[in-house]
DNA sequence: ATGCCCCATTAAATGGGA
């Protein structure tokens, strides 16, 4: 069995429902794990997406803001929607598949952004991150005897590397690649010994982004982005892992989300 | 300066994104 995985925050799944259908017949993942949803669980396109051959799907939306969802070809065997920071807001859905090799685990997670200015006495939302952060790695060193092989996905609004931005200097003191932020990511990482798999195959010496601002005039030409969104997986699911990359066109698609899709996969056979 | 765009909610502004 071969097992393909995509994240990839939307920016309103309702609104990109077109491309939403463009990536599932294109790309055929097993799991596609979307952010920023942006839709109430009453309001959710099921039909649609059902329609397309993914009849398991896991919500975890709120009105307005934040909100994922994971659908899935496969049944689903267990899920788990966390609630983080006691903040009442959408940014956690996992399901547990089955595989020739034992249950797979596929974490969703959308961590916050983290507003402007990267002092969390100055700004709570700032706070609210890194307290986010925290919680996870407590969680998933708490976890470390779950026997399960694990992924991890989603938009961690942190760009680890000096290649995952496009100026390591210019960003140094902006939210998303200041370096209080990259230790508690790497903390993160550490907690459940999880892998970078895009970068077990694109190298670190190499430039990769996976959001481009609105705001530029022409973002292909300007290429100013940031690495934000990632596929983490459990050691034995990195010797599995024979590709990943960062699906680049979807950025240019109609009425495109500012990020774009990220595709990792497995030889589970 | 990533930099004047894009979304949802709500009804022409506002908050949030990063």
């Amino acid at each position: 069995m071969d097992l393909s995985v995509i994240t990839w925050n939307i920016n309103s799944v309702r609104l990109r429902m077109p491309i939403v259908e463009q990536l599932l017949e294109e790309y055929a993942p097993d799991v596609l794990c979307l952010q920023e949803t942006k839709c109430p669980n009453g309001q959710f396109p099921f039909s649609a997406i059902k329609k397309l051959g993914y009849e398991h799907i896991v919500i975890n939306g709120q009105a307005g803001y934040h909100g994922v969802a994971t659908i899935s070809r496969h049944p689903i065997e267990a899920e788990e929607v966390r609630e983080f920071c006691n903040k009442g807001d959408s940014r956690h859905a996992a399901i547990t598949i089955a595989s020739p090799s034992g249950p797979v685990t596929i974490h969703n997670f959308y961590v916050p952004a983290g507003g402007d200015v990267p002092d969390p006495e100055a700004n709570e939302k700032f706070a609210h991150k890194i307290d986010f952060l925290n919680e996870m790695s407590q969680w998933f060193e708490a976890e470390k005897n779950n026997k399960n092989k694990m992924i991890l996905v989603g938009d961690l609004n942190i760009a680890p590397l000096e290649t995952d931005v496009w100026s390591h200097k210019k960003l140094v003191n902006v939210v998303s690649h200041t370096a209080v932020e990259i230790d508690l990511l790497d903390q993160v990482q550490r907690s459940h010994d999880w892998i970078d798999v895009v970068r077990q195959h694109i190298p670190g010496e190499q430039q990769l982004y996976s959001w481009w601002s609105y705001r530029a005039r022409d973002w292909l030409a300007a290429d100013k982005g940031r690495r934000l969104d990632h596929i983490w997986v459990t050691p034995a699911l990195g010797e599995k892992s024979h590709h990943a990359e960062v699906i680049k066109d979807a950025r240019g698609w109609e009425r495109p989300s500012d990020h774009a899709p990220v595709i990792a996969r497995f030889d589970l056979s």
